[in-house]
DNA sequence: ACTTCTTGGTTGAGCCTTCAATCATAGACT
DNA sequence: AGTCTATGATTGAAGGCTCAACCAAGAAGT
């Protein structure tokens, strides 16, 4: 019943100067990939995780989670992958639920070409701009986001968790 | 011609937790406004835009360029926004192209309500995570962004615009 | 006045994401 | 074995975004 703790007129500043720099960022790196490569970040990102994997290859769930996707959005996404003929599905023989995508060596010379305009738009729209310390400080200053805004997920799963031990319980 | 200029280790490293801190912020914040206020937060900028205008009404453009949204978005936004009933749509008398767009009542009291679970969801995925020298330099650092890529469109299409008169001129 | 260009804005198609529902298989408990 | 739950993954519908095409109205040049 606290009551809102409004943004002061400093922090409204930050938070309107973040919205906008990284929608330019992401538009700016977005629209090349999507312009010279014909696919979202998204899908890039994808092919990346399974270019880094041993065998080229993963599980979904694990390709999902490399890429912070939902199962769901990754379904979507690797069904649009495999029509290119950009990746490849076999479903798991140990457990037959699960199944791996692996890259193809089309989706890997796809992804060869795809990378070299990506890396100079991910230069020009921030390394290129911003002065060493300004990139340490950029990275830091994620890692704190991303410790903070992860276990809460954990947190919340287990707060269900207990909760609904309690209403089992009550 | 000039040879890709590949990222380093470190730039990488920043890079990647740049977008899965980027990817949680918004996930948290997108998330919550869609969950609670039944908006994405595209459309809650469009009503906090409007809410701050004089008279709570601004052409068109002039909405857009404030939502860094592109016409069509912003477009098809004030359509569904007219739909419930939230923003009104009327043509500029002075200039029957343009057209104004104002906030209802009703929008404003749903931005009233929307912004309470709002500042939370933004204190929660920025502020309360960040010292305030983080703060102070992410604000600098996104500012910086901005300001290299702003000037970008203008340059382009001023790069355009040369290149188009030298073709004629050729 | 008459074309031509430009500006402000809308529209529809296609694609991506999300959400909820679903399915099949695996594991756990009795 | 038989049921019950949890897990891995897919699907379809609904909604938002982008792109290109378009329309109407003003401005400019003739």
């Amino acid at each position: 019943m606290s009551r809102t703790r409004w943004l002061s007129d400093t922090e409204q500043g930050v938070w309107r100067e973040f919205l906008a720099a990284v929608d330019m960022v992401r538009g700016h790196v977005d629209g090349q990939l999507q312009r010279d490569a014909g696919m979202p970040h998204t899908y890039y990102e994808v092919l990346v995780a399974l270019s880094e994997a041993p065998g080229r290859t993963l599980r979904m769930s694990d390709l999902a989670e490399r890429c912070r996707s939902s199962r769901s959005r990754l379904s979507h996404a690797v069904a649009r992958l495999e029509k290119s003929g950009w990746v490849t599905r076999r479903t798991c023989p140990t457990d037959k639920r699960g199944s791996f995508a692996s890259l193809t060596e089309e989706g890997f010379a796809a992804l060869e070409t795809a990378a070299l305009g990506h890396v100079e738009a991910v230069r020009e729209a921030l390394f290129d701009a911003l002065s060493p310390d300004q990139v340490r400080a950029l990275g830091e200053i994620s890692a704190t986001i991303r410790n903070k805004l992860t276990p809460r997920c954990a947190a919340a799963m287990l707060d269900e968790d207990s909760t609904e031990r309690a209403a089992e319980a009550g």
